[in-house]
RNA sequence: GGACGUUUAGCUCAGUUGGUUAGAGCGUUCGAUUCACAUUCGAAAGGUCGCAGGUUCGAAUCCUGCAACGUCCACCA
């Protein structure tokens, strides 16, 4: 269903190499892997805590626990009557197992205690209790003192080896009471905890019960509840030193000394790999810092083998089974040990291969925030240790898609869209095009059928836009000379192309693809194309530009611009056609005054409620420059204007309606009388442009705005103003005119 | 408890190094239908830029504090 999916939406993979995290190649990658580590030292077989997720029976790693938010009762008690320290734990059941009580090494309530042994009777166990003093206790906390329980947390179990304490264990793998004594072996933990909060208050010994908050462990896949069990399993050891292969990232060279940790945090901290976006840099450095030995051996049946096997205590790497005394490791790796691989496993490595040359390391990691430390993480720790350099520059971190509610899809909410379900229905440019435009790299996107749908409004928009061209290609020839309209599409296609290859160079996919479109839209379909329907002879012109959109829309829009393009007979498929040449020009400053003005026409006529289907006549009061642009482009003005003469003249005729803008006073041919709301609006329009001219200048009066601010906004402000008050002339005109009607 | 992110139009989001009257899409309102496209076209309305201070000639943008929401990390037993 992945490479189904994966396909449809058109993604470019070199389908030639695809690779299985489970096959053979990639089996002997692995095993080479934990051959190397094993060697090395830095993969080690111990008896320590390790969670245990007693739902699927198997250990996890650090990273495949969550912490759930529940509340817990909090007991304050002593073990027995005679033990002379009260303790508190949420974990009651626990105590079973405590072997010391730990306290501040400065806490003078305590100090007479340390180093002594006592043997409190705990709900009917006997207990070797010895008092220890450790920095790691807080003596504001609770009673200050602290039950240790060694085999059931890995924070004791740290006291514990400092200390030298031994450790029982209490709590099996089924997560049921042992060594507790007859009353309590065989209860789940829960009962055994209630059973002895009654207990405790039967003897009188539970001096307090308070609910408090707290962060259960749960396991991130069942979710059942993570259970801290000494058992004897496999780790990375990622604080101990080894000696190194090969130079390594630049900065060590072969034989060098170094710990894992110290390799991972290199490769980001030297910038020869770059997160973006870089807050979450600091958060794969916070990950580093708090990282513990990794625990890679996994008690299920699927994955990778641990390559090891035993005779009594005898330990023997080996992949084949080394003669029939001996027992293979039941237990298989951890998935990310061979994922974390997998930039070069798949390139043929252990072996030199062409392959591995060529493409290792790669330019571009895309993927989601969420598994940076599952992941990416652990490709950066496998590859810059087996290969000495780092497995790619740039890490690329999208967020992650959420409903139109901004809930995580789900299968029990039933709100999860699946691409192939929305395909069939919009089409995969349109999904696609809802992914990348309107998202922010590392932030979460809402994604809903309505804002699809928006898009595929576009695909469909695009493809009318390539039909029309295509028409016109064939039926409209060339024209010698270019008009302003002709010169003004070109420069803003250059001008779009350059700024397009940049957003893409630094990822700004959306940004790219917002600017395209409107491009797209705007300027060319309801601007270009409805002039070329006047000005005629574009053909070559037009094939230029479709050749150019479907160049920089195909990585947005595959499918579309593909479909096209064969159409359109360019020559060569877009996937491997050259990237449009980046020049740079600037568009021309006429033909947006044109463009305003036919805007301000058609305002105008809206305005005074004239049907848009109705040819009306028009004339403008405009300065001599423009007046010339109008004449040489007037055929196209009528049209998008819909007029039916535009009179060029000195003055507005005084029956006719007119209208101040910055290209000069718009008069209009109306017999009927302009409406009441029109006075009003003018008046409204003539207030607005006197407080604005009145900031302008104040602006202007302000003496240290004008010895410190730039000269190019002291001129911008200047030429505003000077616009601004031509209007402001006009429409008071108007309003004259207006009240003359009137009378 | 620590860190990070978000807060801008009814909704979803842009807003580059502080500099014209803060933008887009969707939605809304008004209007248009032979002419590539109603999956369309034209026009309009709509914003105390979360709050409070500060820096500056000038703040959505920089600084400080606060609030709400969200995420990650963290074994106060």
């Amino acid at each position: 269903t992945i490479v189904t999916q994966i396909r449809k939406m058109g993604s470019s993979c070199d389908w030639s190499r695809e690779k299985y995290t489970l096959d053979e190649e990639r089996n002997l990658a692995v095993n080479e892997m934990f051959r190397m580590m094993l060697e090395d030292g830095i993969i080690e077989r111990g008896y320590r805590v390790v969670n245990w997720d007693p739902v699927f029976k198997t250990t996890l790693s650090d990273d495949e626990v969550v912490a759930q938010e529940t509340t817990a009762q909090l007991l304050t008690f002593t073990y027995d009557a005679d033990f002379p320290i009260s303790i508190a734990t949420t974990r009651a059941e626990t105590k079973f197992g405590d072997v010391a009580v730990a306290v501040h090494p400065d806490d003078k309530r305590y100090k007479k205690y340390v180093g002594k042994t006592f043997e409190p009777v705990f709900c009917g166990k006997k207990l070797l209790i010895k008092i220890v003093a450790d920095e790691a206790v807080d003596p504001n906390f609770g009673t200050g003192a602290v039950g240790v329980t060694p085999a059931h947390s890995m924070i004791d179990a740290d006291i514990a080896s400092r200390h030298n304490l031994e450790s029982i264990q209490v709590i099996d793998q089924n997560a049921h009471m042992m060594n507790a004594g007859v009353s309590y072996n065989g209860l789940t933990t829960i009962e055994a905890r209630k059973k002895i909060e009654t207990e405790l208050k039967k003897n009188g010994l539970l001096q307090k019960s308070e609910t408090v908050p707290q962060n259960i462990p749960t396991a991130e896949r069942g979710g059942g509840l993570v259970e801290q069990l000494p058992m004897r399993q496999w780790f990375i050891r990622v604080n101990k030193p080894f000696r190194l292969r090969q130079a390594t990232l630049k900065k060590w060279k072969k034989g060098d000394r170094v710990t894992l940790k110290e390799l991972m945090k290199e490769a980001v901290a030297s910038t020869q790999i770059r997160i973006l976006p870089n807050q979450f840099e600091k958060i794969y450095f916070h990950w580093i810092d708090h990282l513990r030995d990794w625990c890679i051996s996994r008690q299920i049946w699927f994955g990778h083998r641990i390559p090891v096997w035993y005779r009594g205590e005898e330990i023997k790497f080996s992949i084949e089974s080394p003669g029939a005394e001996w027992e293979q490791d039941p237990d298989t790796l951890d998935t990310w040990f061979s994922s974390g691989m997998w930039t070069f496993s798949t390139l043929g490595w252990p072996e030199q291969t062409q392959e591995l040359k060529t493409y290792h390391p790669t330019a571009v990691l895309e993927t989601g925030y969420d598994i940076i430390f599952f992941w990416v993480a652990r490709m950066i720790l496998m590859t810059v240790y087996a290969l000495g350099e780092i497995p790619f520059h740039d890490v690329y971190l999208h967020g992650m898609v959420r409903d139109e509610q901004g809930r995580k899809m789900s299968k029990s909410l039933g709100n999860a869209l699946d691409p192939l379900d929305l395909i069939p229905k919009y089409g995969t440019d349109a999904v696609r095009l809802s992914l990348l435009i309107g998202t922010t790299p590392g932030q979460d996107l809402k994604l809903s059928e309505e804002k699809i749908a928006g898009f595929r409004n576009f695909t469909n928009k695009l493809w009318n836009i390539g039909r029309f061209i295509l028409m016109q290609i064939e039926s409209s020839g060339t024209a010698d000379t270019k008009t302003i309209a002709d010169k003004w599409i070109l420069a803003r296609l250059t001008e779009v192309t350059a700024s397009v290859t940049k957003k893409l160079e630094q990822y700004e996919f959306s940004s790219a693809g917002e600017e395209l479109r409107d491009f797209t839209w705007s300027d060319l379909a309801d601007w270009y194309l409805e002039i070329a329907k006047v000005e005629k002879g574009k053909a070559d012109i037009l094939k230029q530009i479709l050749e150019t959109i479907l160049k920089l829309w195909h990585p947005f829009m595959p499918f579309i611009t593909e479909q096209l393009r064969a159409m359109a007979e360019f020559s060569e498929p877009l996937i491997i056609a050259p990237w449009p040449l980046v020049k740079k020009e600037h568009a021309p400053k006429e033909f947006e005054k044109l463009r305003t003005l036919v805007s301000d026409m058609r305002r105008f006529r809206a305005e005074q409620k004239i049907e848009p289907a109705k040819r009306i006549r028009f004339s403008l009061c405009a300065d001599q420059l423009l007046a010339r642009f109008v004449t040489e482009n007037i055929e196209w003005i009528k049209r998008l204007a819909n007029a039916e003469t535009i009179d060029l003249v000195n003055q507005i005729p005084g029956n006719w309606n007119s209208c101040a803008t910055a290209n000069g006073i718009i008069g209009l041919d109306l017999k009927q009388s302009a409406d009441k709301s029109e006075h009003v609006k003018t008046e409204r329009e003539l207030k607005e442009i006197t407080d604005y001219i009145q900031s302008l200048e104040q602006k202007l009066a302000n003496q240290e705005f004008v010895s410190k601010a730039p000269a190019r906004i002291i001129d911008g402000i200047k030429e505003k103003l000077t616009d601004a008050e031509v209007k402001r002339s006009a429409l008071a005109k108007r309003i004259k005119l207006l009240n003359g009607q009137a009378e």
